[in-house]
DNA sequence: CTAGTAATCAACTAATCTATTGAATAGTTA
DNA sequence: TAACTATTCAATAGATTAGTTGATTACTAG
C-alpha cells in the first residue's frame, strides 16, 4: 500500500508549512489581505530574504498565491479554507497546549472583564448606534478593508482620541485576530479612563470570512 | 512584542506534530478510537520504538492522551477538535496540493462513478431498508465501534460474501476515512460483479463525530 | 543606458528531526 | 524468583530545516 504512504506524505507538506512560528505569523497577517514581501518582513521581524523563502514554502504547500505588480510581489491567502485551518489549529493549541493558556492568561490580563462580544451581537448594536466600533490596526491595514462603520485609531493615536470622546459612548475594539494584542491594549487603556470598552470576538479576517459587511476606504485617523 | 513571538512558537508545536506523514497516519488511525502502541506500529509499518516516540511527540503537542492497562498502553485522540483540525488539513491539501489530486485521481480510479453518498442521506436510506451498509475494516476495528446496522466484511472475505448476496441489494461501503482505500476497493469489486455499490462520504470517525448513531459489538464476518 | 529598488537565488552553518539500535523499565505469568 | 512481554529510554548517524550573507534577476525612472 504505497499509495497510502504517498498520500500522507503529501498531507504532511501542508503540516510542514504550519510547523514554524514565523510562517504561522505570516499566514495570520496574510489572512487580513494581500501584502508585499517587504511589509510582511517588517511585521514578522525577519530579513527580506528569509521572508521570501518562507513565502515560497507556503506557496509550494498551496497555501498562498502571489502576483507581481511593477517591482513588488503581493502575496495572499489562497482560499477561505486556509483560515478555517488556522482557526482549527489555534483551537487545538488553546485547548491542549497548556503553555498557550498560560501565555494568554499572563499577557492578556484580567480575562473575565475582557470577555469578547460576539460578531452578530456587535453588528446589531452598531447598527442601532449603541456602540462605536474601533479598529486599532495601522492605517494601511484599515484602508485595505475593515468592519463596516468602524473608526480607525491606531494605538499610538489612542490617547489623543480618548480626550475628545464622549465618556458615555460604548466602544468595541478589534484588530487582527483572536490573539492580536492591539485590541486588548486599547480596551485596557480605555477602561483606565473610565470608558466602557470591550473587545470584539476574533478580528477582521474572521469577520470577513463570516460574510459580515466590510468596507474598503482610505479614511485615516 | 515578545509575547507574539512566544505565542506563535506555541502554535507551531501543534503544526510540528502535523508535519510528518507517519504521525498523520497514526492520528487518522487514532481518530477511530483507542489503540495500543503495537497495533499502531503494525498499521503504520513502523518499528514499535519509533511509533512510541511519535506518539510521545503527539502527546506533548496535546493531541493524544494515553492510559496504561496491564502491560499495554492505549493511546487516543484528545478531543473532537483534533478531528476538525485533521479534516481542515485534508481539505486544504486536497484543494491546493496538486500532487494530492493527482494521487487521488490515479489510484482511486473512475472518480465520477464513485461519488460518495452523504451521511445524512445514507442514514435515511439505511433506515428505510433500501441499502445495506458495509463496513470493510478489519474485525477488531469494527468491534470497537461502527455505523449502526452496518455489516462487517473485511476485504479479504469480500469475494465469498458477494456470492451469497442478492444482486439487487444496493450496497454502501465505508472504512476509515475519506482517503481510506478499502472502501474504494470494495466498491470497485462489487461493481465488477454487477452490484450497485457506492462509497459513504468520509468514514467511521467522521460519522461518529457528526453525532450519528453508532454501535459497539463483537459480531464478525 | 545607468542607477536604484524589490524580490529571489545560491551557498553555507547551526540547529533540529527521523529512524535505528540496543538497553532499561514496568508489569505479568509460572 | 525467573522468564517473558509491551513500552520507553538513550545514543547515534543521516537527512532536513532555518536563518545569514552576498550575488543575481526583473523592473522602473531618469
Amino acid at each position: 500500500m504505497d499509495f497510502k504512504h504517498d498520500l500522507f506524505a503529501q498531507f504532511a507538506r501542508v503540516g510542514k508549512a504550519l510547523s514554524n512560528g514565523n510562517r504561522l505569523e505570516l499566514l495570520e497577517f496574510l489572512a487580513q489581505g494581500e501584502r508585499s514581501v517587504e511589509q510582511l518582513s517588517t511585521v514578522a521581524g525577519l530579513t527580506v530574504a528569509n521572508t521570501s523563502q518562507h513565502l515560497q514554502q507556503l506557496r509550494h504547500a498551496g497555501m498562498v498565491t502571489s502576483r507581481k505588480e511593477g517591482l513588488k510581489v503581493y502575496y495572499s491567502i489562497s482560499g477561505d479554507d486556509i483560515i478555517t485551518l488556522l482557526n482549527a489549529l489555534r483551537a487545538v493549541a488553546e485547548r491542549h497546549v497548556t503553555d498557550v493558556q498560560h501565555l494568554v492568561n499572563t499577557y492578556l490580563t484580567v480575562k473575565d472583564s475582557l470577555e469578547p462580544i460576539p460578531r452578530a451581537e456587535l453588528l446589531e448594536r452598531a447598527r442601532a448606534g449603541l456602540v462605536t466600533v474601533l479598529d486599532v490596526r495601522p492605517a494601511e491595514e484599515y484602508a485595505s478593508g475593515h468592519v463596516i462603520g468602524a473608526v480607525n485609531v491606531p494605538l499610538k493615536n489612542l490617547e489623543k482620541w480618548i480626550k475628545k470622546l464622549d465618556k458615555n459612548q460604548e466602544i468595541v475594539a478589534y484588530c487582527r485576530g483572536p490573539h492580536c494584542v492591539l485590541a486588548f491594549d486599547a480596551v485596557a487603556r480605555l477602561r483606565e479612563k473610565g470608558i466602557k470598552a470591550r473587545r470584539m470576538q476574533d478580528g477582521y479576517p474572521e469577520w470577513k470570512t463570516a460574510g459580515l459587511p466590510v468596507e474598503v476606504s482610505q479614511s485615516g485617523t
